[in-house]
RNA sequence: CGCGGAGUGGAGCAGUAUGGUAGCUCGUCGGGCUCAUAACCCGAAGGUCGUAGGUUCAAAUCCUGCCUCCGCAA
């Protein structure tokens, strides 16, 4: 099928390479803008770039899709389908409107849960047991489109936000190979999306990566695997901060914070406590727990506390 | 030139202002104790102190260049 690909970070590669992979006619990708990042702010490409002009894809990165522009190159190719996962701007409705056979977006969750930015880490977040991957004919609205097929998958107990992003992905790249053999069938189903059942997963910021040990144990835990591996979820030993990396929720109680046990490292909780199994001092590479209670030269867990 | 931290046996750290014998907590290996052990006791191996120069009788330590890793910020 000829398609026109809009995507941008690692979570879109695994689709527009499975959709090279299938055979389909990929005569431009659309992504975001090269930007400035890291340290010493290097201009950067975003993955998708990257994948496209491996394989010979000409790529656009225009700042707006409003103006007219990228209009007149999408009509210019006139695509029997413009796939987007991922891509962070809003398709203008006479864009949505220009391929015969939609505008197919891949999301992170199974819609109408999770509409937005941080599907993944959200149902992480949340505790979820289950998320999945939705493909679904793009409206105005954000991830409102009538939903086309689906994918689930379970969550892991201890699965970071990464490990599930990773494995979505994949889910992805093949549910959408699916779903444009299923567009070229004409037997695809348009679902409605049940708004009563919404809800909106929005950005991450770094403001969220603070974990306040009164919460449960549970609620810690989930926010160290949803915010793994950005922003990340951090505490501050002695005044200094420390990323926390990975946990295990354990049964021990105490006082909020309070250092149970130096091996394996275990912190209180307002209701049971965690283990962390793997953490990152500021300015130091990750490391294991034990590692960091070696580092730190005391005998007692009277000696440190978290905050 | 965005700001900052750091490279020392396999891991995490100390030692560096006042240059002078390579240290600590673990891990590994061997032995002992024990019904047994991730516990305890004894012993051993393992490091050109990131790299290239410079100063010096002498550099992990002082000076200069380079490489690499990381935190913040974006």
């Amino acid at each position: 099928m000829k398609i026109v690909f809009m995507g941008t970070p690692e979570f879109a590669v695994p689709c527009l390479k499975a959709l090279i992979d299938d055979g389909n006619d990929i005569e431009a990708v659309f992504t975001q803008p090269d930007k400035p990042k890291g340290r010493g702010y290097t201009m950067t490409p975003p993955p998708v770039k990257v994948c496209a002009m491996e394989n010979g894809i000409p790529v656009y990165q225009p700042t707006t899709l409003k103006d007219g522009e990228a209009l007149k190159i999408i009509s210019g190719i006139a695509p029997e389908m413009i796939v987007v996962v991922a891509y962070g701007k809003i398709l203008p409705k006479e864009i949505l409107e220009l391929p015969e056979k939609g505008c197919v977006n891949v999301h992170a969750s199974l819609l109408p849960m999770y509409r937005g930015a941080a599907p993944i880490q959200w149902a992480v977040l949340d505790g979820q047991k289950k998320t999945g991957v939705t493909a679904m004919l793009m409206d105005v609205g954000l991830d409102t489109g009538d939903m086309l097929m689906k994918s689930e998958l379970d969550i892991g107990e201890n699965e970071t936000a990464d490990e599930l992003h990773d494995r979505l992905s994949e889910l992805g790249a093949e549910l959408i190979v699916k779903t444009v053999h299923a567009a070229e069938e004409g037997r695809l189903v348009r679902e409605k999306q049940d708004d009563s059942k919404s809800c909106y997963a929005s950005m991450l910021t770094k403001e969220m990566s603070r974990i306040d040990f009164s919460k449960t144990a549970e609620e810690v835990h989930n926010k160290v695997r949803g915010l793994n591996s950005w922003p990340g979820a951090s505490a501050a030993v002695g005044g200094k901060r420390i990323k926390i990396h990975r946990t295990i929720v354990r049964n021990e109680s105490g006082e909020p914070g309070q250092v149970l046990s130096l091996e394996p490292l275990i912190v209180a909780c307002g209701k049971g406590a965690v283990e962390l199994v793997e953490v990152q001092p500021e300015g130091k590479k990750k490391m294991p727990a034990a590692a960091f209670v070696n580092g730190l030269h005391c005998n007692s867990p009277k000696d440190i506390r978290f905050e």
